[in-house]
DNA sequence: AATTTGAGTGTACATGTGTACGCTCAAATT
DNA sequence: AATTTGAGCGTACACATGTACACTCAAATT
C-alpha cells in the first residue's frame, strides 16, 4: 500500500531537489535560484512548485537538512576506516575532502547560507556544523582525557580549519588539492598538539 | 584648481558607496542590491549610476578595495599598541574584533563574497585576505624564527580562525562577544604553540 | 458506482529590473 | 564671448519574476 500517487508525487519532489542541486554551482547562489527556473528544469509548471514547498526557502532548507544526513553518514564511514594504519586527523582530513569533491554543489550552499541572507539558513547550517563539533569534541574527550572545555575550543579551531580549507579544495586543481590536504592535515596537528601542551602547562602552573 | 565639477563628482561617487554600505546588512547580499535602489537611496538618477561604475559588479570591487585599505590600516595600528604589556596574539584578535563591530557591512561583504558567485569577487577578497597572511607570516618569520614554509601554514591557520571568529563575533551580543575574543586568543595560542613544537620535533627527528 | 481529493496546468497580472537614447544646462576650455 | 564637455535626468522598452485563480482529470475513498 505504498500509495501510487504518493510515489509520483515524492518522484517529483525529488525532480525539484535534484533541479535545484543542478542549478547550485560555483557561480549561482541559492537565493539567485529562481522558482520558475527550477520548475522549468524539474518539468512542471511554475505553480505546480506550491504543491511541494511552500517557499523556495523551504526547498532550501530541506537541502541543508539532506546535506547533514551525508555528512553524518560520512562521518560514520570515516571512523571505520580509522584504525588500519592511518591517524584519525589523517582519514579525518581524506574523507572530508572526499565529500566536498563528490558533493561541491551542496557543500557550496552550506559554505554560502553559513553568512548568507536569511536567519533560518544560517541556524540550519550552524546546526549540522554543531553536530559535526560536538560529536568530534566528544571523540577528543575520550581519547585524549583533556578536559571538556579544552576540547570543545580545539574541536571548534580543527571544523573551522577544515570547513575552510575545503572551500579552497573546491576551487583547487589536482596538484593544489593534493598540497591542501598535506596542509591542512599539518594544521590540524599544530592544534591538537597546542592544545595539549595548554593542559599540560596550565595544570603545571 | 580641485576642480568645482570633479568635486561635485566625487560627492556624489561617495553618496552611492554609501547607499550600497548602507544596504549591505545581515539579510542584504551585494549581489541582492539593485543598480536602481541603490541609485535612489543616492539620490541619483538610476542612468546616472553609469557615470561612475560601468556595472554593480565595479562598484562592489571599490568597496572591497576600500576595505583593504581600512584593514591594512587596522593592522598599523595593531603594531603600535603591541609591546607595552600586552601580547601580539592578543592585540591582533581585539583590533580585528573592534574592525568587524565598527564595519560590520563591508566585513560582511568580505565575507560573503570570498565564497560568492563573482570570480572577480572571489579574487578581490583573495587578495586582500593574501595582504593579510603574509605580512602576518614575514612577522612570524622574524621574531619566531621558524621556518618559512612553516610561518606560511601557521599564518594561513591563524588568519582563517580569526576571520571566522569575526563571522560569529558580528551577530554575537556584548557577553558572547568576550567570550569569542578569549576563545580566539586561545585558539590562536594552541597554532603558535603547536607550529614551534612541530619544528623542535622535526628537527631532531 | 458515486464522490472527494489533490497534483499538475495555463492564463493573467502587477511589479521590479537593467539599460538604450536623447535631452539639459552649468562648468571648463578655447 | 563662443564652444565643448560631461554629470545628471526622464522616458521608454523588453524581460523575468512570484503568485492568485479557476481549471482538469486520475487516483483514492466512500
Amino acid at each position: 500500500m505504498t500509495g501510487l500517487r504518493a510515489q509520483q508525487k515524492e518522484k517529483t519532489r525529488q525532480a525539484i531537489i535534484a533541479a535545484a542541486l543542478n542549478q547550485l554551482s560555483a557561480d549561482r547562489t541559492f537565493s539567485s535560484l529562481s522558482l520558475r527556473e527550477v520548475a522549468r528544469e524539474a518539468g512542471i509548471a511554475p505553480t505546480s512548485f506550491y504543491r511541494h514547498f511552500k517557499d523556495m526557502e523551504e526547498l532550501g532548507l530541506t537541502l541543508v537538512d539532506e546535506c547533514g544526513v551525508t555528512l553524518r553518514q560520512l562521518m560514520r564511514s570515516a571512523r571505520k576506516r580509522f584504525g588500519e594504519n592511518i591517524s584519525i586527523i589523517a582519514v579525518s582530513v581524506e574523507t572530508f575532502m572526499e565529500f566536498v569533491e563528490h558533493n561541491p554543489n551542496i557543500f557550496r550552499l552550506l559554505l554560502r547560507e553559513r553568512s548568507g541572507t536569511s536567519k533560518s539558513f544560517r541556524e540550519a547550517v550552524a546546526r549540522e556544523v554543531k553536530y559535526f563539533t560536538v560529536e568530534l569534541s566528544d571523540y577528543l574527550q575520550q581519547s585524549t582525557q583533556l578536559e571538556p572545555a579544552l576540547c570543545q575550543i580545539q574541536a571548534e579551531a580543527l571544523v573551522t580549519i577544515t570547513f575552510n580549507n575545503g572551500a579552497d579544495y573546491l576551487d583547487a586543481d589536482p596538484v593544489k588539492r593534493l598540497q591542501l590536504i598535506a596542509t591542512t592535515t599539518t594544521q590540524l596537528r599544530f592544534i591538537a598538539h597546542g592544545a595539549a601542551a595548554w593542559q599540560k602547562q596550565s595544570s603545571a602552573h
